[in-house]
DNA sequence: TCCTACGATGGACGGAATCCAAGTCAAGAA
DNA sequence: TTCTTGACTTGGATTCCGTCCATCGTAGGA
């Protein structure tokens, strides 16, 4: 994590008490928080974050490619702090839990030129469902 | 669409006007409507539909597997008509429009059982974003 | 034609995220 | 060390999507 504090000073940043902490929150549980819920873990440490100043450094960290912004349909948005190493996600349709998983193959590599119609094509994000082993009771 | 129509009556729908209407627009353009535009495209033909009654029918459209709904990362969902032919999406990073594309490969088949984590893996999608012509400029 | 259960209505409501104007403070300058 | 300043934080208001609910309307069978 002292990497990560290092890396965004390097980028220029102001290191705050507000950003140090959410930094900590997201290294310290390899886990997919909601925006929320990385709020209530940074409050515990600093009482009176603001939900905005969550929002602001989750935004920063994703732009600057530190973290992964992870849609599940309809709920809150989660944070993935494992964005160094390449990976899918696994989603329970039941709960809403996250697994990184890694498929073999290159989803980018499967799609042909003439299937980009003319896009710059700088992505491909692959995104499994089911039900996880307690939802599937 | 009288075929989509002729499958939702045997499905038991009462087939009312307000879904006759989201019906056809559906079918009408093959784009990916987001539920406020198909809500005006049908209010253009039955003016006082309301929003309620859209969203119901295209969530029981979904339902049905008549319809793809499509999440795109905190923007409105978008509803895709062409839910009878396999395939993923080219999402543009700059305006949100959508592509249908058909890539090689079969993603499914590419996560390995150790990495299922006991999950009921039933679906494998796979959104490609980047710039679209226009907004690449 | 009549009945009734299913569907439509629209306004209130809820969660997630963003905006904004005012206040605060990290860190470079002197 | 203190000063200065613009970047950062705050929290309440606001927006955007979508759902809920009590009431009204109507499709389609009897």
């Amino acid at each position: 994590m002292s990497d990560l504090l290092e890396r965004l000073r390097g980028r220029g940043w102001r290191l705050t008490s507000q950003r140090r902490v959410v930094a900590e929150v997201l290294d310290g549980e390899h886990v997919h928080l909601t925006a929320d819920e990385v709020h209530a873990r940074a409050a515990e440490r600093l009482p009176e974050i603001s939900r905005a100043t969550v929002y602001n450094t989750l935004g920063e960290l994703v732009t600057l490619g530190e973290v992964i912004e992870v849609s599940t349909d309809g709920r809150a948005k989660r944070y993935d702090p494992n964005a160094h190493r390449p990976h899918q996600h696994l989603i329970c349709t039941g709960c809403g839990a996250i697994r990184d998983v890694h498929p073999l193959g290159n989803p980018l590599a499967d799609l042909p030129t003439e299937q980009r119609f003319g896009f710059t094509v700088s992505q491909a994000e692959v995104t499994y469902r089911g039900l996880c082993p307690t939802c599937a009771g």
